[in-house]
DNA sequence: GTCTATAGCCGGATAGAC
DNA sequence: GTCTATCCGGCTATAGAC
């Protein structure tokens, strides 16, 4: 990553130093929503200090700079969706628990509309090489991509996926297929169930390339 | 449409009049371009004026404001669009032929990278409810999913489409893809091939739900 | 139809008091 | 750590000359 400066979670001394990161943190939850909705060029950051109940300056002690908070809400996002794919902190599901792995994290994203809204609108900017968040978006798909494509060469090789399975399509439109639900679903939350979307679109790919012909592995 | 005035394209009189026509057809062009890199509130109507050869205000000229320019932009891109799908004035494809229309458009659209980066990111942008071109793609979203409603079922009917095809998930997994697609492509157009994985999807669908079992139908 | 000039707002960021 | 005050720049839009 190439974004400015750090922010370790400080080893909680005084009482003083207790109240400014509790500011922090309120600032950055409040930057998601805002980021989530606007956009990160749509919101300002007078906006996310009144939302956090703090001055425009105030926030910028926390954060040099508007960029600065970007990053801050981008590392909390990311380590709580990372947390999330490799289980229980023991090792990353293979084969086509990859799936059912994806799937839990869209029924979770479905009580999350934010954390929806602040990927969506990521995406579309940060396309654009000098969005701040070019490099992590990039890191973004390219660790994805990494994490499902080992998955399934992990289940070819147990036997589990069929071999002749065309891996990079297959990662190429899951993905897709996460995101485009996800782009749906924002617009109109009612006209979309994207687990259910979502589970339809993995049983297609189980009665395509599983050599074990279970109906549903997913219920 | 909720946008403010029309744009009729004049029926070319005078030689001042054909200068002015001739700006305005810029403007657009200029638009299209900007917004579909920095987005639509990313742009500002300088730019886009530098880039057409006018000041800012003999922009405004033409449109009495940066939404009514928007509004000229979206128009033109749905009347391309629009045609296209349609086929050449006849009836709109059917059944499995909707599909191979899809993998037309986005063939077309791989060689158009302003029409899907002006795309993807009005997506994003305007899922919010006051944003300029919010109307705009509600609209563009259900009217894409009734035309494919349609076809599937017509497919239904005339046997060429399985019964038990689960008609809305695939017209959002449909969707999805061409979405998801077009974001992974922006952000890096060769790791992609569009046409490819899109294929690859459809001859998923066709190997599921065809009920005459030819191995690929879009070459 | 096109320009210059300008109004008026809002954005990010800095200086410095408390 | 938090505030007020302020600078500066960019933005949309309008007024009015040519």
């Amino acid at each position: 990553m190439s974004f400015p400066p750090r922010y370790r979670t400080p080893r909680a001394r005084s009482r003083v130093e207790a109240a400014g990161a509790e500011s922090r943190a309120k600032a950055v939850r409040a930057a998601v929503e805002l980021f989530s909705t606007a956009g990160y060029r749509g919101a300002s950051i007078a906006l996310v200090a009144e939302k956090a109940g703090l001055s425009q300056s105030g926030l910028l002690h926390h954060f040099p700079s508007k960029a600065a908070l970007l990053a801050a809400v981008l590392e909390h996002r990311e380590a709580e969706d990372g947390r999330f794919l490799s289980g229980t902190d023991d090792r990353p599901p293979l084969g086509w628990a990859a799936f059912d792995a994806l799937t839990g994290l869209v029924a979770r994203n479905s009580n999350r509309p934010e954390l929806v809204g602040l990927f969506v609108r990521l995406s579309a900017e940060a396309t654009e090489p000098g969005h701040p968040a070019h490099a992590w978006l990039r890191d973004h798909y390219t660790s994805t991509q990494s994490w499902l494509t080992d998955a399934i060469r992990d289940g070819q090789h147990r036997g589990e996926i069929h071999p002749d399975a065309p891996i990079t399509a297959l990662v190429h439109l899951t993905v897709a297929v996460l995101d485009g639900l996800q782009q749906q679903w924002l617009l109109d939350p009612d006209d979309i169930d994207m687990v259910d979307e979502f589970t339809t679109f993995v049983s297609g790919l189980h009665s395509q390339w599983d050599t074990t012909p279970t109906t549903s592995s997913t219920a």
